[in-house]
DNA sequence: TTAAACACTTGTTTTTTGCAAGTATTAAGT
DNA sequence: ACTTAATACTTGCAAAAAACAAGTGTTTAA
């Protein structure tokens, strides 16, 4: 980072950030794809931290929107519609790990092993790397 | 990452990080100590974003609270207050930087030169020492 | 000792959330 | 073909939170 005068000025802003993700629950919604494997609305709405059904209907219309999520049919069920990530969904991976790590080190009741902590902590990016090549396995099957 | 088989368990909860950091003027505050060096109550109030007083004193008590930012009196004028981010402030460097790289990649409108764009795609670990040593520095002054 | 700077608090309106119930579409069984 | 059930939502209403405007307490400088 060379230009050091003015890195106050280019590096601050977050609107489109906070306009996307300023949000508890846009935040786990993209959880659950990325480390459980949810996929359809159910998933969601069985998720531990109870979101409401008509939260839920928006924060994925809005991902939706931004190109986070891709919806398809399922195929053996047209009831059934299939939530996953697009690539740019997929590149918050590094973010909401290091956010996971941060929890792990400052969390007293914190539920990551010592293990997982510690590659974390020395394997960063292998770490990232394994969680995104998880995903994309379960999404071939 | 060798314990693959129960990652999901182990990787996935953000209570503890989304009790603290699960709001957009959380966010903010925390983006305006480490990139615009605000330490008072009217530099944030002053912040583009207009967050409303009552919010902002809600904000900083929960960060207070958190450990997150400390308090202190100006040495030189007792009316004001100083606000500085604690260790556990500054370890959010690294995942705040990657929301922000992440906007950078894909915002069309975003105000991220070309040259910090790549500085963070290639060298992510330098722009955060950077970043760090910036403050650090600022706040020793 | 008065006035003004700074960091808030309090009261009210507006917006968002959470909860409960209902609806639309597809599919499976008879 | 027709009924029933599964899935993914929508709608309406009460409660909580945010936004806005105004006021307060403490410190300091004149």
């Amino acid at each position: 980072m060379s230009t050091q005068s003015n890195y106050k000025l280019t590096l601050c802003p977050m609107t489109y950030v906070l306009d996307i993700l300023g949000d508890k629950w846009t935040f786990l919604v993209i959880r659950d794809m990325l480390f459980k494997c949810s996929c359809r609305y159910q998933h969601f709405m069985d998720s531990d931290e109870g979101i409401a059904t008509n939260i839920l209907a928006d924060r994925l219309k809005k991902l939706l929107h931004h190109g986070i999520v891709k919806q398809q049919k399922d195929p053996d069920n047209g009831r059934k519609k299939i939530y996953s990530l697009t690539q740019k969904g997929l590149d918050l991976a590094p973010a909401i790990l290091h956010l996971i790590k941060w929890s792990g080190d400052y969390d007293e009741n914190t539920l990551l092993t010592d293990d997982i902590k510690k590659q974390l902590a020395t394997d960063f990016d292998q770490c990232v790397e394994f969680v995104l090549d998880h995903y994309k396995k379960e999404h071939r099957s």
